[in-house]
RNA sequence: GGCUACGUAGCUCAGCUGGUUAGAGCACAGCACUCAUAAUGCUGGGGUCCUCAGUUCGAUUCUGAGCGUAGCCA
């Protein structure tokens, strides 16, 4: 039935390893995870490797702020990363880190041959610097005003007002979002990747079937540009690999992340006995390679690294598959929504095999976003999988074993059905391989329509009634419990637990995509068990409930009051006018009254990195000593005031007439000191 | 802002190179059945194919403009 034995590499994008798994990253994982399944299901050699990437700036700041080591909250994360795959039925035969000796290795050797083969240029470029923190910021970690719109607090690459883009040195007023002190212009030599001298190499390369149509107009778009140099190199301090031949000079972790997919490899070839690194990789390999990653990442999948393999004598990729994002009940994913949904969240409350089914059910092989609707998911699932498809099975073992002591009959009742059944794998298979799993979702419920109408028009629990037809019963029954071992075999690469139990109920061993031929007579089954459930809605309610943060319903009854004092509103202000003030997150680090002054109190104010002196006129209402360790809100580029006890560095906000009715605000859990209020 | 995609029934989507009454699943309504996890079967209602203009004998399908959504701009 398959075709020759294909020898097959596929990977998944690396997760970055500050954070934790999403539904967002789950498309991708089941989207692979049930293409890699199908394959071995065909009996190919197929293998699948992925890691976590584990390097970069974020993540050395996240560490920072954790008061750990970068690898400890690599090791950390890379934990919980495993845990949520595994749950999720995702078979890797591999999953590595990218902080690891064999990715060194094998970064290193493509950087040597690179820069042998004089594909690595060297340059001073100059770019922003942190003084306090004494590092170079890299474009996310510096915020001003948008030098086309003027919007304010905008990152340092481009702005959320008005979409412009530019570069971190064009933007007016910089702040680090660091240490919030002024970036300094510093220069500093960097090392680039010649990517122009791949360009005849590429414009052959995305010819044939690699890449989608949309990626291939997409890349003719950045040809017409001109391929530019491609920085590779960051400055110490940085988590990540030192440049072999530049003290100081570190690896961006955009270089050893797709490197990554090589180093888990290598790393597989050490535990695996018999598997070649050189026949995967090498420059006359034999073998298939094949990337499932998002679309916002072609860019480096489709120039950059094909580049870089072969610059490094490497063969490249047999293909790379893009795929949309996930948007839940038709809107990005959000937070106080509660539609960022963690893998964990959903784990927590459902099955994964109903998520990846769904998936399935939606992923074609283009581009496009794919929505997780929260109703069309429970409708869908239960209609599918329990209505149609387990339902078969189910109406059918009853009969089998109440009446026929659970044994099989000899013949089916319907040799024509089971070879329609068993035809329409050719079509499947064509599907799967093309990753039209939504079509091919489609065409296996169109069969177990199909099963269940059989069953409907032969009315068995009719012909049990009478004795002569008894033995027909059987052969309905027979024929419809074949059926489904056919649908499952054709849904086994996205339900592998439920293939699991369904061959537990056969008791039969493993189904493969070459084992479903000939039916099973004559043969005893278990009696039948809910293979699956439904979704309940409860369920769904509570991970949209897990999912939301920080959601206290904002405090109104006092409105509903009417104050007496009621101040009537000032002047309407735009939003620019608004937006000028900078408000953050404030921890009292220490609260102390003021000799002399019988209404303030010196606040010491962190703001997550910096600490600020402020005077406040709370004291007739506050104890000094309850607010030490509070979290509140502070205007933080109020320009400082010179008072007779000392400088004031901004102003914390309070609400009330005055004497003991003074409130002063404070943040819902979870906001950390040094956050912005917007 | 530029570019690349996408915008079809309440929901999720299919419609290849333009051609008779635009399809599917789910949801909904009616009927039937009771073996099955209130599952299944049959029948039915429901669409200005984002808007406007153009090409054409004829456009959901081609062209242009606009609106909306997403990604990218290294």
């Amino acid at each position: 039935m398959s075709d020759k034995r294909r020898t097959i590499l596929v990977t998944s994008a690396l997760p970055y390893a500050n954070g934790p798994i999403h539904l967002g990253h789950m498309v991708e994982y089941i989207q692979t995870d049930v293409w890699v399944r199908f394959q071995k299901l065909r009996g190919h050699d197929c293998i699948y490797v992925c890691a976590d990437d584990a390097h970069g700036t974020p993540i050395m700041l996240r560490a920072q702020s954790e008061g750990i080591s970068p690898e400890q909250l690599v090791e950390r994360i890379g934990r919980e990363h495993r845990a949520d795959f595994a749950e999720f039925h995702i078979g890797f035969d591999n999953y590595h880190t990218t902080h690891s000796e064999e990715n060194r290795e094998c970064a290193e050797t493509i950087y040597t041959r690179l820069r042998d083969n004089h594909h690595i240029a060297r340059r001073t470029i100059v770019q922003a610097y942190d003084p306090i923190k004494e590092m170079f910021l890299p474009d996310r970690f510096i915020k001003g005003e948008c030098p086309r719109c003027g919007a304010p607090d905008q990152y340092g690459d481009s702005c959320e007002a008005c979409g412009a883009t530019y570069a971190p040195t064009d933007l007016k007023n910089p702040v680090s979002a660091l240490s919030g002190a002024t970036p300094v212009q510093k220069e500093s030599e960097h090392y680039f990747f010649k990517l122009g001298d791949f360009e005849g190499m590429l414009r052959f390369w995305i010819g044939g079937d690699r890449l989608q149509e949309g990626i291939v107009h997409k890349l003719n778009e950045w040809f017409e540009q001109g391929l530019q140099d491609w920085d590779i190199s960051r400055d110490a301090p940085y988590f990540g690999f030192e440049i072999p031949d530049a003290p100081g000079k570190y690896f961006y972790v955009w270089l050893d992340a797709p490197i990554g997919y090589m180093g888990s490899f290598r790393n597989l070839c050490s535990k695996r006995k018999g598997l070649d690194f050189d026949a995967y990789w090498g420059s006359d390999s034999k073998t298939e390679l094949y990337h499932f990653i998002g679309k916002d990442i072609a860019y480096f999948h489709t120039l950059f690294w094909p580049a870089m393999l072969k610059g490094a004598g490497y063969r490249t990729p047999t293909a790379v598959f893009c795929h949309g994002f996930l948007t839940v009940n038709g809107l990005k994913m959000s937070k106080s929504r509660g539609t960022f949904i963690m893998a964990r969240t959903f784990l927590d409350h459902l099955n994964p095999e109903y998520l990846r089914y769904y998936f399935a059910a939606k992923l074609g092989d283009g581009i496009d976003d794919i929505d997780l609707n929260l109703e069309d998911f429970t409708q869908r699932v239960n209609s599918d999988l329990v209505g149609k498809l387990v339902n078969i099975a189910s109406r059918c073992a009853g009969f089998v074993t109440k009446r026929f002591d659970g044994r099989l009959g000899t013949a089916l009742d319907q040799e024509e059905l089971y070879q329609e059944f068993v035809g329409a794998g050719r079509d499947i298979a064509v599907l799967y391989e093309k990753r039209e799993f939504n079509t091919a979702m489609r065409a296996i419920m169109a069969l177990a329509d199909k099963a269940n109408q059989y069953i409907d028009d032969k009315k068995p629990w009719t012909l049990i009634k009478e004795p002569a037809t008894q033995r027909e019963v059987l052969a309905i029954c027979t024929t419809g419990i074949n059926l489904f071992r056919v649908l499952m075999t054709y849904l086994k690469p996205v339900l592998p637990a439920t293939a699991e139990k369904a061959e537990a109920f056969l008791r039969i061993s493993p189904l493969t995509w070459n084992n479903y031929e000939t039916p099973l007579l004559d043969y005893e089954i278990a009696p039948y068990e809910a293979l699956l459930t439904r979704v309940e809605a409860d369920k769904v309610n509570a991970v949209i409930e897990d999912s939301k943060q920080n959601l206290a319903p904002a405090a109104q009854p006092a409105a509903a009051q009417a104050a007496p004092a009621a101040e009537p509103v000032a002047a309407t202000i735009d939003y620019d006018t608004f937006a000028k003030v900078d408000l953050r997150v404030a921890r009292i680090a220490k609260a102390e009254r003021v000799e002399g002054a019988d209404k303030l109190l010196r606040l010491t104010l962190d703001l997550g990195g910096e600490t600020r002196n402020v005077f406040a006129g709370i004291r007739s209402a506050y104890d000094p000593k309850a607010l030490e360790g509070r979290l509140t809100v502070m205007v933080a580029n109020l320009a400082p005031r010179k008072m007779r006890f000392g400088v004031s560095e901004g102003m914390v906000l309070a609400a009330g007439p005055g004497g003991k009715d003074l409130f002063i605000l404070g943040p819902d859990d979870g906001a950390q000191p040094g956050m912005r209020v917007k």
